[in-house]
DNA sequence: GCAAATCATGACAGCGCTGTCAACAGTTTT
DNA sequence: AAAACTGTTGACAGCGCTGTCATGATTTGC
């Protein structure tokens, strides 16, 4: 706790000051922009800061000011590129803004969740962004008495505790299936993954059915895999679903891309032309799938922008403004060549 | 700036002492562990917090104590899974140990690499983590004297700050042309990406043609693609290669496993059989990769393992630990169907 | 039974910064 | 010429917590 004087320290704002021969509180307001400054003292301190090699100390400030700068995430995985993608798009727009991001990842697992949530609200962060595996009630409490904007992203299907930014997966499901129909199948599978973690894959299987149903067309099978949802998934469910339910005109609504591009591999691997025998569609518009041999048919969740404008409108929260509760980014539909 | 006692106040660890019928100090030390503590005095603290629920501020706490329990990382890119998994590894095991992720992405930019790290170093993070695109003189002369323990990791070719935790690029591309050889390829090509921004990948080809000339090998041809690696540039630079560079016979490396997996689909697309006219390898391991009706032959990067040994280093360092400058988490040849 | 060691607790100061309010010079307004 | 600004600066206190050292209460050793 001492000061010692050798310089060995790290110089902090009063030895800027006392180079620059100003007071403390001075050469605060120098660094920080220069309101209230006059020309030359600004210049003065600026130079004295950067002969010292001087790095504030943000904790400290945040300390002093009441406010931090930071912005907690918490995302349910890294491992699929679509919360990388979102992350990205948060990063980008805070950092720009003077903001930066402390990181948590949940597995999908709500205790995680909550408890690293509480564990970054320790940081006082300026906002939160979640994309909840499963809030929570206690979570949700929490947060509504933390007294600071919290966004929820990926589906606006639910009710938000907030802000709330993303797209109708309710929506999507629904689009696919009218497309399917429009485009003539009348045999319909869907093929999803393990859905006690994924809500958002719950949703667009809902709304498909939905879809369908208004078009009196009942789904001819339905198959759920055990696990994480993966290409190799894909291959092994397609493989499955298909003992069952015979190819030839029958289309295939797969819980995500990377599902449909295993579908497609088991496809390939089969002889099974697509969309001839097998038509498929997925969710995402991951690169992957657009890349194949046959670009895939799906729906582009654009991920990116829903962090960017997750990141702003935290922004404009912290700023004071008010903002519409739910952000829609939207989804668009893209018409490949497996459906 | 003024101490409402409004109960809309946070509550603070005066109030919980207070509460508790402690001095803040005991009650600070029964929150952290309760060493020094009375069994019963470390009941009645933790009682007094859970009821006025409080959030401990470890910004005062980091502030004071001089430490903060933060990690910074800085990475080039999210958009690759690669560095996905890395952070995946970093936050697990970070977490666990307390600690919490700032994150910043530097676009593969130096400059804005340069930026972030001293933004975040303002936040007086207890360690970094770096997969520097190309790390600036100014940024490593200011690291040295930071005095906080640094990881640089992915490779472990390139003399380091500090820690150094990754696999030797050039190894892993000397494997791959000793396997390639073995297996009696002798017409060899290097299809890569931009390389301006990804050293790793220059290193792997560098280790590449070293191997092959060890056997007297040399490439019969290379073809670099503008841009960051993709799966469609891997497409579209087998779809160029080749046209100079018939198939038949043809082992082509790619820069890594997203370009190999595009030279995939070309080569489907084209009715190449592989490995008969057109044998692939390359590097990471990507699960996509290894999903493929014939799975690639490439080399597995242990990501994941890279993120988890430079959390547990720095963690060492932490704690005053010495640690080995440089941690070789290695690789692993994984002998797939494409070569 | 008394010195020495151990345990539990608290007073105090300080981490490095910022908000608030006041002061003072130089300008403009009336 | 007085009043009212405007622009620039600083003194002060305090953000919420922890390290250090000191204190009294207990236990231990011989």
């Amino acid at each position: 706790m001492q000061t010692s004087e050798a310089h060995e320290t790290r110089p902090t704002l009063a030895q800027v000051a006392r180079a620059a021969g100003v007071s403390e509180i001075t050469a605060s307001r120098a660094l920080r922009g220069g309101a209230r400054v006059a020309r030359d003292t600004l210049e003065r301190v600026q130079e004295a800061a950067r002969r010292l090699n001087y790095v504030p100390n943000r904790l400290a400030g945040a300390l002093a000011g009441g406010q931090s700068r930071q912005v907690a995430v918490v995302l349910p995985s890294l491992s699929n590129s679509v919360f990388a993608d979102v992350l990205k798009g948060l990063e980008t727009r805070l950092e720009q803004a003077g903001h930066h991001l402390i990181l948590g990842v949940s597995n999908y697992d709500p205790q995680r969740e909550e408890r690293l949530i509480a564990e970054l609200l320790t940081w006082r962060p300026a906002g939160l962004v979640l994309a909840p595996a499963n809030s929570t009630e206690l979570t949700r409490q929490r947060l509504a008495t933390a007294d600071l904007p919290v966004a929820e992203i990926m589906d606006i299907d639910r009710p938000a505790i907030d802000l709330s930014v993303g797209l109708s997966h309710r929506g999507a499901g629904r689009a696919m299936a009218h497309y399917l129909l429009g485009r003539g199948y009348r045999r319909l599978a869907y093929l999803g993954h393990d859905i006690t973690t994924d809500p958002r894959a719950v949703a667009r299987r809902q709304g498909f059915e939905d879809g369908l149903a208004e078009a009196g067309v009942a789904l001819e099978a339905a198959l759920l895999m055990p696990g994480p949802s993966s290409v190799t998934l894909g291959s092994q469910g397609t493989a499955r679903l298909l003992g069952g339910c015979p190819p030839g005109g029958l289309a295939v609504y797969c819980s995500n891309d990377d599902v449909a591009v295993g579908a497609f591999f088991h496809a390939l691997s089969q002889g099974l032309s697509v969309p001839g025998d097998l038509a498929l569609a997925g969710f995402n518009g991951l690169a992957i799938g657009q890349a194949l041999p046959q670009p895939l048919t799906t729906i582009e969740s654009r991920r990116e922008r829903i962090g960017e404008h997750a990141a702003a409108g935290l922004l404009a929260r912290m700023r004071g403004e008010t903002v519409q509760p739910v952000d829609d980014v939207g989804f668009r539909l893209i018409t490949g060549a497996t459906a």
